[in-house]
RNA sequence: CGGGGCAUAGCGCAGCCUGGUAGCGCAUCUGGUUUGGGACCAGAGGGUCGGGUGUUCGAAUCACCCUGCCCCGACCA
């Protein structure tokens, strides 16, 4: 392309409401502009990164059998109500109805319409396995869209469903897409790392997701120092070895006005890790929905949320009002486990501790020397703390450790969650009706190109992986020459007979304008032709940010496309 | 939805406290000089000061309401 003929909107200076630097140089180089909340255009340079994203994944894809194939965005609402989620998804799902008064919805995600389909196609165990992936654009109705492409309520996605006959084949694919997507992520350069994950929303039993290592990500991490064991802190388990005291008999103790942990802890002159923090949750969903609980863990540590939902067969629970807390025995600041008239789920940290501090279910008061086993006897320990740098591995003992980390990837063994509902049925090898076992497997591929910028940028702007750049070769003419015009044209067309993706600045700019903004941009490699070079015959070529050597004329594309060459095979991870 | 902040030209900002008819840098357009790392000179265009109501002779400026955006929390690719 001539530069002259692109739009590519670069901006000089910062725009004040992006945060991270993903955001910001792609709103900076062009790449993409808000619509409204959550929602962007993806401008032409952006759409050729995206293509190249896409491309690598379905390569990999495909080789590893899956069939790609494109299903529609609108969905009926029929669909979202045999599969039970019309109510579960919640306001993420964006409802309309239809001028026949029928329900839709913009999907978020497509195991409906896939079981939809396979079921009405499905017959025979002979047709499985089978693996069905699109590229396609979802919509979510995000709570808080932030962060530009990092989370907005209309993203690309390339998600896979797939059907079996049975576990062990379903186990088998899912360790497939697990390799794939380790391929996949590997091939663009990334520093990422695959964890153990929670279900969420989705459903089904295990779940790995990918996490690009960044600062910037949302997520945190939980990894061991010694051996692969690596989990998002939803789901970590790790082990940390209780403060207990020397057993004592329950006694109460006065504290005035002193209800935080922190405080209590200074105030007895005790640490911190010796009391015990008991909060109060009101379940959502599921089959104990709007019932209250209590959920006990270490004073020096922080409750996950999340595991408590799980054990407690929730789908979500949310801190109690202080009049729950007083309807079931408590007092609001000085609750503890003891005499509640509620589920007491307490931590697995605290199970066998003695001597412990807990609110005494008084105002201004608490009490010391608890033992859950004597003074709690109806308590069920569970796993409920969330991870901590420095606690000890589950597996081998090694340290923990924490990172941050954007998810751009979920696999997920389904099992019968949809397929059972949605009624995805087929005779199997006995001639009996069998319900099909499925996976789904999820690549965020715009939310991808932002993490790959968090990862690849300096100063000067975006340092694309040369198999993802929009232009591999940026060509710049310095002055306005006949010379310069003739030879910049002749490589310029030498660069499109070889196949290479070539952005050639012709505009009467100065040069310190064109080499600021092809570096923006990211463009990985340069070729500069300008009357001081021609007078010795030579131009120059060079990799961005790096110096650049001269080279004859006629030898100027041989040499550029033998250098891309070898970048592109040191690159590349087969 | 709860908590915090912001809204003035395409982008970045000043002006607001102490009301008096809107300004700076960059970008854009015209002419000229420049052309090896975000040029210079001269001129020009572009703003219902987010919207509404109120106070006032007079509101970007003060008050109230609304809307939008950004950040922190719950959600997720």
């Amino acid at each position: 392309m001539r530069y002259s003929n692109c739009f590519i909107p670069t901006l000089r200076d910062v725009p004040a409401d992006a945060e991270v630097i993903s955001h910001q140089l792609l709103l900076r180089a062009g790449y993409i502009r808000r619509v409204t909340s959550g929602v962007y255009d993806y401008l032409p340079l952006a759409l050729r990164v995206l293509r190249k994203i896409e491309a690598v994944i379905r390569e990999e894809m495909n080789r590893a059998g899956a069939q790609e194939l494109l299903m529609p965005m609108v969905q009926p609402g029929e669909l979202w109500e045999k599969s039970e989620r019309m109510e579960k998804y919640g306001p993420e799902l964006l409802r309309f109805t239809d001028r026949h008064s029928h329900e839709s919805c913009l999907g978020p995600t497509h195991e409906e319409v896939i079981c939809d389909l396979v079921a009405r196609e499905l017959r025979s165990y002979k047709q499985l396995p089978m693996n069905l992936y699109q590229i396609q654009s979802k919509f979510r109705d995000e709570i808080r869209p932030r962060f530009g492409l990092m989370r907005g309520r209309e993203f690309i996605m390339k998600d896979a469903y797939s059907f079996h006959a049975d576990a062990d084949c379903l186990a088998a694919e899912y360790d497939k897409m697990f390799a794939t997507y380790q391929r996949i992520f590997t091939r663009f350069g990334l520093k990422f790392r695959p964890v153990e994950a929670d279900t969420g929303s989705i459903g089904g039993s295990d779940s790995h997701e990918f996490h690009v290592l960044a600062d910037s990500g949302e997520d945190l991490i939980a990894h061991c120092a010694d051996c692969d064991y690596a989990a998002n802190v939803e789901k970590a388990i790790s082990v940390r070895p209780c403060i207990s005291a020397t057993p004592a008999a329950l006694s109460v103790v006065e504290t005035p006005g002193v209800s935080s942990v922190e405080d209590v802890a200074g105030f007895l002159s005790v640490d911190i890790g010796q009391l015990v923090k008991t909060l109060i949750y009101r379940i959502q969903g599921g089959a104990q929905d709007g019932a209250i609980v209590a959920a006990c863990v270490a004073g020096d540590d922080q409750l996950q949320e999340i595991k408590l939902a799980h054990v407690a067969g929730a789908d979500s629970v949310e801190m109690a009002t202080d009049d729950d807390i007083a309807s079931i025995g408590g007092v609001t600041g000085f609750v503890g486990p003891q005499q509640l008239s509620v589920r007491v789920l307490v931590d697995n940290r605290l199970h066998g501790a003695t001597g412990l501090i807990a609110g005494a279910n008084r105002r201004d008061a608490h009490v010391a020397g608890l033992d859950f086993g004597r003074d709690v006897p109806e308590a069920e320990f569970v796993d409920l703390r969330e991870t901590r740098a420095g606690d000890r591995c589950s597996r081998c003992g090694g340290e923990m450790q924490l990172s941050r980390g954007i998810e751009v990837g979920q696999v997920f063994a389904l099992g019968k969650r949809y397929t059972e509902p949605m009624e995805v049925l087929f005779q199997d090898r006995q001639g009996k009706r069998s319900v099909a076992t499925m996976g789904c497997y999820g690549i965020g591929v715009s939310r991808l190109m932002a993490a790959i910028v968090e990862q690849c940028n300096d100063e000067a702007g975006i340092s694309w992986p040369l198999a993802l750049a929009p232009f591999q070769v940026g060509l710049i003419s310095m002055g306005r020459s006949d010379a310069v015009r003739q030879t910049s044209e002749a490589i310029y067309r030498q660069f499109l007979e070889a196949g290479i993706d070539v952005l050639w600045d012709e505009r009467n700019e100065r040069p310190g304008v064109k080499f600021k903004d092809f570096e923006l941009i990211g463009l990985p490699f340069q070729v500069v032709v300008g009357d001081r070079g021609l007078k010795e015959g030579a131009v120059e070529i060079g990799w961005r940010q790096q110096s650049r050597s001269s080279v004859p004329v006629a030898d100027v594309v041989r040499v550029a496309l033998s250098e891309l060459e070898q970048a592109r095979s040191s690159e590349a991870v087969n």
